[in-house]
DNA sequence: TTGAAAGCGCTAACAG
DNA sequence: CTGTTAGCGCTTTCAA
């Protein structure tokens, strides 16, 4: 069989670094110099080079460049890509790396810590130059691990490790400008859904919210009125939390629901119930998504600029891969958008 | 300066298939023979070897395997990861390729042929064993040379080549499946929202929907009823396809917006008008996206199963990367999902 | 400044 | 059934 057959497909064999070489009639360490831009090649050798390779157009084998030196790729591993936000983020990391003439390859891991993991390792065994992990679920012992076999930056962990960079919002500043905000509407008694109140990991965004919004209750003495509801933060999550606070002896008169999905499952829910927002109560969300403002929809949220974010951990990344061995962490500025889900109270 | 310093990390050394054969007391090419479940391995040697590789934890590398073999990874070129059925797609693909020990990468592509193709070339560079592409905006011409290059399927083109595979909707039956609900429900003149009537490209499912529209309509001798005005399809497009509706003389009693996008633009701005569906009129869209069932938003829409698509289409490219050089070309049957924006016309 | 040559981790002949 | 060996395309010493 296998002598007689031809392969399934008779591929053009690719222009490689020797044909380049031989091309320019220099050696293949003259050719990879210039590839590499390094130090050592005299002015006309580069141009001559220079000049095969777009004649021939030549392409370096990223596989081949990954078991010596670099890939020039950056693997981005997203628990689902149908996000908005790592959409955002993906933009703002291509915008700064491909000027770099690096590549971004994302992988979609799920939410739950195996297939995270794996994904992670198969990012690793691509011999990615570097890894933008997004909200991983991972813990810190694991990510410092990963930290150790390639350089590693993080996007949405208020991280204080010292092996691995990372750039989120503040979290905590974000519910401060909301309760601000809300008191100064005249509201006192404010509800939060929190997604999990006991979870151990604090460095969360959603614990930072939720930390956040009753500092800032504690601080303006309205801590008793603060009313934490718990449900998950999804859709399902929003109608759950109407209930729970509908289940209030003394409902709030506004609700910060902690990211924009919840309070849009929320309004949903208040819709098929025939009651509207913010006659209700005052709804406020998180992130500033797309859909926060569609249609009928007109969320009061706060945006975490994600293009800012994307740019920013990319130049870490790109920092750190060039040999910075200590690390940083980025807090961004929130800024709230008011909408019309949000008015004084009535009483 | 480069003598003296360690490098910025000192990695861990990787577990290589020569330790794994040291380590079993067998030579690399039998280790390489079990880890490929290649033929020619005695039983107890494929324990003996897994069971080095499972205390080691050895784990191959990508780029080493993919110069010799294959990488075990298929690329994935999307325009924009923000798209809900690109992630649909790409569920469904995983669900596939995993069981089969590959994986997937996935680059966002945008929207101008330039990136694209840039995108599909840094794929090939990364030694992809295949590629798909979700609606490429690439000429026929392009996506034979590239299948020239390497297993190629693509997603939501119509195409004929015979050196390609590809997996789309129907969407000519879809067309058909609005009209005679819409006709069922007593509707005559019916308007449709086309991208650009007079795209050269015939394959492109804008033109499919049109094409079949028209059709279906033909089949019913309502041809004169149909109403078609052009505008891009977006929520912009939306907007203004409800200005251009409007200036009809006869307007229809029901619009087919070609796109879930469109229609939700529609929707949003006939609101803004303080119109509503199906008021004004009936109002069809297609695609089944997220936000075509939420909140107050409940549109007649048509469905296009992207899971089954991407199962499809990663089997598809299996097989052709298996060996199958025929090409194969499937047409997925869509659903009409009967929301609230269709009813009866009024006069 | 340039080139020769070794080797990255793996697979694929080919011998034994 | 098993092992030896020669590369894949590139980078990187190390000499010239």
């Amino acid at each position: 069989m296998e002598g007689t057959n031809r392969p399934a497909k008779a591929r053009r064999k690719r222009v490689t670094i020797v044909d380049v070489a031989k091309h320019a009639g220099v050696s293949t360490a003259a050719a990879s110099k210039v590839l590499r831009n390094a130090y050592g090649a005299s002015e006309s050798m580069r141009q001559r080079v220079q000049a095969s390779m777009d004649e021939l157009g030549y392409r370096p084998s990223r596989p081949a460049r990954g078991m010596r030196g670099r890939t020039f790729t950056l693997g981005m591993m997203v628990s689902d890509i149908d996000n908005p936000f790592f959409s955002i983020l993906a933009r703002g990391i291509s915008s700064v790396i491909r000027p770099n003439s690096y590549e971004l390859m994302i992988t979609p891991a799920g939410y739950e810590t195996g297939s995270q993991a794996d994904a992670v390792d198969a990012l690793i065994d691509h011999q990615m130059d570097g890894l933008i992990l997004v909200a991983p679920i991972l813990s810190e012992e694991h990510l410092e691990r990963v930290a150790r076999e390639i350089p590693l930056a993080i996007v949405g962990l208020h991280s204080q490790s010292p092996s691995l960079d990372s750039v989120s919002a503040d979290d905590s500043l974000g519910s401060e400008l909301v309760v601000d905000y809300l008191v100064g509407l005249g509201h006192r008694r404010i509800g939060f859904v929190a997604r999990d109140r006991d979870d151990p990991d604090s460095s969360r965004p959603e614990m930072v919210r939720l930390a956040g919004f009753l500092d800032a209750m504690d601080r303006r003495h309205l801590l008793d009125e603060a009313v934490v509801v718990e449900g998950p933060w999804s859709q399902e999550g929003g109608k759950e939390a109407v209930r729970l606070i509908d289940a209030q002896d003394r409902p709030p008169t506004a609700v910060f629901a902690g990211a924009d999905i919840v309070a849009l499952g929320m309004i949903s829910e208040l819709w098929n119930q025939g009651r509207t927002v913010p006659d209700t109560y005052s709804l406020v969300g998180f992130d500033n998504s797309n859909a926060s403002s569609f249609g009928p929809i007109d969320l009061t949220t706060v945006d975490q600029s994600g293009l800012e974010m994307g740019q920013q951990v990319a130049r870490l990344l790109l920092e750190r891969i060039g040999g910075r061995t200590s690390a940083v962490h980025t807090l961004m500025h929130p800024e709230l958008i008011p909408r019309s889900t949000t008015a004084s109270p009535r009483n």
